[in-house]
DNA sequence: AGCACGCCGACT
DNA sequence: GTCGGCGTGCTC
């Protein structure tokens, strides 16, 4: 056998490294490797565990050539991640401009990546069965040395051997797998197992045998077992107390047999399973599914945006959707924002679907997680339902993908790699030539715009189901003067609000009333000299909490007594400005003493007391409902008739180019939970800007007006979708030295600005400015916004720009204590 | 991220 | 004389 060219092998590792690295692959791996295995790698002076996310012949940078080392080993012979799989994490680090490792950290659970360390065992010497490729000279010092050192009944890990024997490598070991001397196995080294459980089943009996002399336990046993398939033990134990030495009895009779099998943590414990509903499809949810179903038997990408207004009846288009798709025998991904509304969903979904069906989230604990991944990973699901980190599921096969509320921030990951789940399931579906879904009530204005430009296919659903209507918007203007007559004698709640809440309880309804600012006042004033009370540790006022009887801080976890006096003057007199959810509920308990009010924000629907307060309001044992953005999202309640919107103008005056459309999408998604039933809903919005258009497009449900107006806006500034934005946001704990780190790179941005028209004619920078909380946890915070129209001329721009602030160089010693953050498509602002 | 290397203060 | 402080540089 002649030598043929070296191969190699680039290694994704859990390091902060922007690249893959290269490894030699070791003659004897080269049939059995492939992108998506786990590989166990030398790295440093330690062995690592990484992802291999490509093979090639040469490598891109020749000079690196005296540093390859060979990788050590396959981990698992089955690839862990499918080549799409592999393809899909490749594109997202690149979009996102993030180190490779962090990316497949993000698809493979800590859990399961420590999954399958390498193992020896020393087999006696009547068990060995050496290879017939073993060498036929004796066995080194070294390795005799090794062997001597292994147990012959516990097996240990490879890593810890080389550790006592570090003159020997991973391939000169593998001299004694070649001999036969060593049994290998794969073991998880971490705490997290698959589970397994203890099953038994009834043997056939002999005819004729003798079955005297049984216990009367035993018996039982028998007869349980009698006709099962098999039962594991906890099933046997919810009839017998204390089962043990009787099934150990009758195992060695002969009688029963026993065997271990995993099992899976079940995270759906807990989900409401619903009768599935019987539903015919209105003509515009089957107009819907028809053209999604075009695309799938084209066997064709496409993307729909599916337009359908709150209570338009999306879930059941989605649901016949992945039917048709499950149909075709192909797998189905459904994103939702929030893993609150997860249970019901699935509740929906398994009352249609059955078993077949996996969650992933955030809530779910590690083993569950794992299970999980382990399950869907082996094919055994259909569907997985999941927040935003289900995207990376390693779904084969997948058929459609669907981003339910695909207007919500909670797509985009504010930290680590900034990815936004909704635009990366439109390159996952491409890649696997999926159908994707994007459906709301109110799409963004990419979505809206791309179905414009062609891109995206719009499907509309105008009409709510069963002929309800959508719920007349009533706008208060809560200025006051004489010219408005309609401002009462409360200045948080209008006569007009007031009003509607007094029929809707005297008609044994319920209400929401949407504020989006939780606590009991966010600013404190000292009267007498006008001191506020700021964060010490961040760039914003703090917010009184009375039940806390403290002033809290919304960005760090600082929180103080309520003080007596000021600090500053010692006068005694301090003024709570500004309301939030905690005084108007205590407002609303005052107005109405008989009502039943709640609230619910993060304050109070923190974990499971989430779901217990949505319950409880769907059970209808609150009357009124005070809440955060919480209470806009997609729940369904059939008995809410009124919904007020305290102050509409707060998300309006926010410093973020997005202000009115999250206003637009929040009004629309909060005035949705009205009137969902067979009672005609109303909703009340109270603003000090009557006359601005996300309020008036709100009030007449009309998304095209709104969309219009905004887009003429966005295109005029250059913003999305017509430009693309990359933020560069610097954070540090010493003021100067952010400063001087966003200028770096500022000044980087500016040269190549001036020095290539290419770049020059196309792309502008914005600062470097202060972020507008320019402070948050003692970190100073500043950025840099680029902008252009051309999306990979912006990512050129950027690469070179943060080439030339020296980014990639390892250690970069101004920006020591600077953290730098590249967020690509950034959404918030702040 | 870790982790080794390196050049300056208080200890056997 | 050395132990160890954490600044800085690098990982195929």
């Amino acid at each position: 056998m002649t030598s043929s060219s070296p191969l190699y092998a680039q290694v994704a590792l859990d390091v902060p490294l922007f690249t893959a690295l290269s490894y030699r692959v070791p003659e004897h791996l080269r049939d059995h490797i492939a992108p998506g295995q786990l590989v166990q790698v030398p790295f440093r002076n330690r062995s690592k565990t990484g992802l291999i996310v490509a093979l090639s012949t040469e490598l891109d940078d020749p000079t690196l050539a005296p540093k390859i080392r060979d990788l050590y080993d396959l981990v698992d012979p089955e690839p862990l991640l499918s080549p799409h799989d592999v393809r899909f994490l490749s594109f997202v680090a690149d979009y996102y401009l993030s180190p490779i490792g962090e990316v497949v950290r993000l698809a493979i659970p800590s859990a399961v990546r420590v999954e399958g360390i390498k193992h020896y065992r020393r087999l006696p010497e009547d068990q060995r069965t050496p290879a017939p490729n073993a060498p036929q000279t004796p066995l080194s010092l070294e390795l005799a040395g090794a062997l001597a050192s292994l147990s012959d009944t516990e097996p240990t890990p490879v890593a810890a051997l080389r550790e006592s024997h570090a003159e020997l490598t991973y391939h000169r070991l593998a001299e004694l797998e070649l001999r036969g001397l060593v049994e290998v196995t794969y073991q998880e080294s971490a705490s997290l197992k698959p589970k397994t459980e203890r099953y038994f089943k009834l043997l056939p009996r002999p005819r004729g045998t003798l079955t005297g002399r049984l216990g009367a336990n035993q018996l039982q046993i028998l007869k349980l077992l009698d006709g099962m398939p098999s039962l594991s033990l906890p099933e046997i134990r919810e009839h017998i107390a204390s089962p043990y030495s009787s099934l150990k009895a009758l195992e060695e009779r002969g009688l029963i047999e026993s065997w271990e099998e995993e099992v899976y943590r079940d995270p759906f414990a807990d989900a409401p399973v619903e009768p599935a509903p019987s539903f015919e499809l209105t003509l515009p949810q089957q107009r819907a599914v028809d053209a999604v179903a075009r695309a799938r038997q084209a066997g064709r990408f496409e993307g729909f945006v599916l337009h359908g207004v709150t209570g338009s009846g999306k879930t059941e288009t989605y649901v016949r959707i992945i039917r048709d798709t499950l149909a075709a025998g192909r797998r189905a991904l459904v994103l939702l924002p929030e893993i609150a509304l997860t249970p019901q969903f699935v509740g929906v979904f398994r009352s249609h679907f059955g078993e077949r069906i996996a969650v992933l989230h955030s809530g779910l604990t590690a083993a569950q997680k794992f299970d999980q991944w382990r399950q869907i990973r082996r094919d055994e699901v259909d569907i997985v339902i999941g927040a935003r980190s289900a995207l990376f599921a390693p779904i084969n096969d997948l058929g459609v993908i669907v981003v339910d509320e695909e207007h919500d921030p909670s797509f985009k990951q504010e930290e680590g790699t900034r990815y936004n789940a909704r635009d990366m399931a439109l390159v996952r579906g491409k890649l696997a030539r999926a159908q994707v879904i994007l459906g709301s009530a109110t799409p963004i204005l990419e979505s809206f715009y791309n179905a414009r430009q062609g891109r995206l296919t719009y499907l509309a659903m105008p009409e709510r189901v069963a002929a309800r209507a959508l719920p007349p918007v009533d706008i208060v203007d809560m200025r006051r003067g004489p010219h408005n007559p309609t401002a009462g004698p409360s200045s948080l709640l209008s006569t007009r609000l007031l009003g509607a809440l007094d029929d809707t309880l005297h008609d044994q309804k319920q209400a929401i009333l949407f504020l989006n600012r939780r606590g009991f006042s966010p600013c404190v004033v000292c009267e007498a000299c006008g001191h506020v009370f700021h964060c010490p540790h961040c760039d914003v006022s703090l917010t009184y909490h009375r039940r806390m009887e403290a002033l809290r801080c919304h960005h760090c976890d600082f929180s103080l007594r309520m003080p007596e006096s000021c600090p500053e003057c010692l006068h005694t007199g301090i003024d709570r400005k500004g309301v939030g959810t905690e005084q108007l509920e205590a407002h609303l308990r005052e107005l109405y003493p008989r009502a039943r009010v709640a609230r619910l924000d993060r304050d109070t629907g923190a974990g499971p007391r989430l779901q217990q307060l949505l319950t409880s309001f769907r059970r209808r044992e609150i009357d009124i409902l005070v809440g955060t953005q919480m209470v806009t999202k997609g729940h369904d309640f059939p008995d809410v008739t009124l919904v007020g919107v305290v102050l509409a103008d707060m998300s309006l005056n926010f410093p973020d180019f997005r202000a009115a459309e999250r206003t637009f999408q929040l009004l629309t998604q909060v005035a949705g939970r009205a009137g969902r039933a067979d009672s005609p809903g109303k909703v009340i919005i109270q603003t000090y800007t009557p006359e601005h258009y996300s309020l008036l497009t709100a009030r007449e449900h009309d998304f095209e007006s709104f969309a219009e107006r905004e887009l003429a806006q966005r295109q005029a500034m250059g913003y999305p979708p017509f430009g693309h934005l990359i933020a560069l946001k610097f954070e540090g704990a010493n003021e100067g030295a952010t400063v001087q780190a966003t200028r770096n790179y500022a000044t980087a941005a500016r040269r190549l600005l001036r020095t290539e028209r290419a770049f020059g004619d196309a792309v502008s920078m914005l600062g470097p400015a202060m972020a507008p909380i320019a402070r948050i946890k003692n970190r100073s915070r500043w950025q840099l916004l680029l902008k252009a129209a051309d999306r990979a001329l912006l990512r050129r721009f950027t690469i070179r720009t943060l080439e030339l602030a020296g980014h990639f160089d390892a250690g970069q010693p101004h920006h020591r204590n600077v953290r730098i953050i590249i967020d690509v498509d950034p959404l918030n602002m702040l």
